[in-house]
DNA sequence: TTTAATGCAAATACTTTGCAGGAAA
DNA sequence: TTTCCTGCAAAGTATTTGCATTAAA
């Protein structure tokens, strides 16, 4: 597994913190840096697991990575006009504990998403 | 466009009315049933116009279809061997309708699942 | 006959992997 | 040298579309 690129993440930062594994690729080329796109989705992956960004996915389907903190939290997403908000889930926390427990589940971790029109769309 | 072939929604109602295009054509062939990938595609398309189904995303992109109005429920599933348990939510749904009015969000819907290692492994 | 449904095969899009060449230590 | 990084090309997966065949009305 190789460490990530570290331009790729600094295109990240430039483009808002919130783009997809094409997206960064093709600004990467358009500000005339060599790479290729193995390197982009290589890299993404490493700051997955070092937990500097995370990834949702558009309606299509397509990844996008936005850089996030470091602590725990789940997202508020519009369906529209994919505004994230980051939300607290200390009630899912709870819950993810009770229900694993309730069956007998170790080293428990869990996905939560919530989705829906902003007031602005 | 084609009008929904009725051996999916049924498929879709049998499977726990929660599975992926791909799960659905799976479990029609081994029910013996023939059909082709492209009808349970165009059959959910048509499913989504009409508002019986509705569409979420799997963690890798895969796009899962859901019955509307159908009390829904979240997964808890082993890690190692896939097994899956049904669990109920109903502190996810209060929270999640707690978040989103929040921040103004309108006609929500969530995603959650909890992952871990069951009892048997 | 006229229209709609079906499904194979090809096309598309995103993503991952095999492998060989190159850079760095 | 030895190890890591890179990127092309190929493979893999989900999904859509073109088109000819078949079933239904």
């Amino acid at each position: 597994m190789s460490r990530s690129n570290p331009k790729v993440l600094s295109t990240l930062e430039r483009a808002g913190g919130f783009a997809s594994a094409q997206e960064i690729y093709k600004l990467m080329q358009r500000n005339g840096q060599r790479i290729g796109l193995t390197t982009v989705y290589r890299s993404l992956q490493s700051l997955l697991k070092e937990n500097i960004v995370d990834v949702l996915r558009r309606d299509d389907g397509e990844a996008i990575y936005r850089l996030c903190g470091d602590s725990h939290h789940h997202h508020l997403v519009c369906k529209n006009c994919g505004s994230t908000v980051e939300i607290e889930g200390a009630a899912i926390e709870k819950w993810a504990k009770s229900v694993a427990a309730e069956h007998g589940f170790r080293d428990i971790g869990h996905t939560a998403e919530v989705f829906g029109t902003c007031s602005n769309c």
